[in-house]
DNA sequence: TTGACAAATAGATGCTCGTCTATATGATCT
DNA sequence: AGATCATATAGACGAGCATCTATTTGTCAA
């Protein structure tokens, strides 16, 4: 039940999106959450609108996901959206490596 | 023989780096390649000093590899690299995912 | 319905970065 | 040595972007 079929995978597009510290702040604190821009704002150090500016871009290349309830909103990070950006970065630009033994952990969330 | 436990990785730092459309463009001709800036220069429709100038980021943070004979430099993608950079990136932010059907084909080069 | 809260949008500002031309550095050949 | 070729560096310029404050839109409670 990934919603990755609705994008296309850019390469550019998706390296654009996580070079950012501030973004990938924001990714991380997303990862194994579900937080709205006010629970996010305070752990990043920036405004509330550069927040709601950057979840925006992370939202269009479809890394997080938001859920309205109310008046408050819930974004999580997409994992599977990642993880298959991440395996068409490396069938494009890595395509004669072994990487099974890199990448065949399955890790919990801390 | 893979030159890198020479650097550190820094998710910020790899996504800026490949976060260009040029950049992309070098590297998918290095993959697989082994070229001197004058061959990469009219493949890509920039100056010369632009393609010097990105395979210098590029160089910094690992990804591809100069070889110098001469008065020519050979550049060359670091696969191995991409594919310690990407499964970073995923165990960093999808480690909830199980990630093994994604990436376990290993490509010829085109 | 009014007040308070959550999030998004508008607009401005300053910095980063990709590109260029011009020049410097370094190597090879005659 | 001088000429030529390959690459790197310096400096300038313009576009894009990350950030802020101010404001708007939308939702809930009293």
């Amino acid at each position: 039940m990934t919603d990755s079929v609705e994008f296309l995978f850019d390469a550019v597009e998706f390296a654009k999106a996580i070079a950012d510290e501030t973004r990938q702040k924001i990714m991380a604190e997303c990862c194994c959450n579900r937080l709205t821009v006010s629970d996010i704002t305070p752990r990043i150090g920036v405004s509330q609108p550069t927040v709601s500016h950057h979840l925006a871009i992370l939202r269009e290349v479809g890394l997080v996901t938001a859920e309205h309830e109310g008046r408050e909103t819930f974004y999580s990070l997409n994992q599977a959206r990642i993880t298959l950006c991440c395996g068409r970065l490396m069938a494009q630009f890595a395509p004669q490596q072994e990487i099974t033994q890199t990448v065949t952990q399955k890790l919990e969330c801390y």
